[in-house]
DNA sequence: GGAATTTAATGCGAAATGGTACAAAAAAAG
DNA sequence: CTTTTTTTGTACCATTTCGCATTAAATTCC
């Protein structure tokens, strides 16, 4: 079994000088690259399909040095996971933070969703939803993992529509639970949706018939 | 590599004496049946972590049984996906069609969807769904099935809300495919949860949720 | 009874998979 | 220069995976 010859793509950075110089010989990768290799990797096919020499591959690193830098493949996928929240989750809720009204702040997370969720060769869709389906029964753990992510989504959106009420955007009468999962849903919906082919200006359509709902007669 | 002992399980119906007696020897599986079991098998853990192993485990069939009757693991993946939707979509799909107002229709509708997602030891989710997630990418084919599955859901939703348009049950001024695409959010929104752990009693609240916002204030 | 036919059962091959052992390479420290 | 340390590179292991070939078993037909 040959292992595939390295390339040198997540390649280290230059030393900085103000520690003490590590001892042996130097890390032909950077983790953090590599990381984000390998996240790209996973979101396309997923863990099960994904093999080692596909990860060894893309990371130009050879599959002692994945092991040896993050361990063995799930402990991988977990990192990789949570990569993913906080380079895409945590920035696109963030843009909830901004000072603008319900329906823009919307509109603008599901255009970051979809720019996510569409960016790259094949529309991939959201990694935390890909994660449920593909391993989330076998695994608790990761099904745990996800279950929260699901519930801190809800949470962001509960924030936004709360926020809303306090703007006096929405009317106080609305139920901020049903509303939250539902803008969620239509999160999840995107993702699979962009994943299955729906090209993004039909998904466009669907943003805007989501926020003209969610939202109700403008105000 | 040791084949599996032989499980009288997917047992063959007693011939109905009406045509020439078939040569050879009987099998000992039932096709159906056994395709029933693979579905299984496939909701759980999709078509990378699903090995030919397990289905000749679940299905008592030896891995040349498996090829002599469905063809390679693909063509049987395939198989089963049609039958998910011979059995599952298709059947709550017609549940739309009995004389009650869209409301409980709706209700209906959703519930039945959560009786499929949640049966069985672990909570499976919509095959579909999963499909999309796990095989959408890699395979253009498997990808225009999906497509064609979630297009085929918003027309059936579609179907329902100008229904109700024309019983009376909601203002003709609503946006059909709006509703529908949001409808269809939370049948995969439900089907997600489901397979991270979300409770029934939870999800049942947001199905309450989404109908109620879906139809609007009550006429 | 033997031949023809169909299916089950067993074994195998080639390749792939996840993981590890060990030698070689490359650096710092003394 | 040698020793220590860290990483790369190569080879290997044990198992699994998919698919196939062949033999044995079970039936029908003549």
């Amino acid at each position: 079994m040959v292992q595939k010859k390295k390339k040198l793509v997540a390649v280290a950075k230059p030393e900085v000088a103000t520690e003490p110089k590590r001892r042996g010989r130097p890390r032909a990768y950077e983790p953090d690259v590599a990381i984000e290799q390998a996240l790209a990797l996973f979101r396309k096919g997923g863990f099960a399909a994904t093999s080692l020499d596909d990860l060894s591959e893309v990371t130009g690193m050879n599959r002692p040095s994945l092991y040896g830098a993050f361990g063995d493949k799930r402990a991988l996928y977990l990192k990789t996971y949570q990569r993913y929240r906080d380079d895409y989750t945590v920035p696109m809720v963030a843009i909830f933070k901004a000072d603008i009204d319900i329906r823009e702040r919307l509109r603008r997370f599901f255009d970051a969703a979809l720019d996510i969720y569409l960016t790259g060769e094949e529309p991939r869709g959201c990694f935390t939803v890909m994660t449920v389906a593909s391993d989330a029964i076998a695994d608790p753990d990761i099904r745990e993992l996800v279950y929260r992510g699901f519930a801190d989504v809800d949470d962001a959106f509960g924030w936004c529509f709360r926020t809303a009420i306090k703007r006096g955007e929405m009317p106080d009468t609305v139920d901020v639970a049903a509303l939250s999962q539902m803008a969620s849903a239509t999160l999840f919906s995107l993702s699979i949706r962009a994943r299955a082919g729906v090209p993004r200006t039909e998904l466009d359509v669907i943003v805007k018939g989501a926020i003209a709902l969610l939202c109700g007669p403008a105000r």
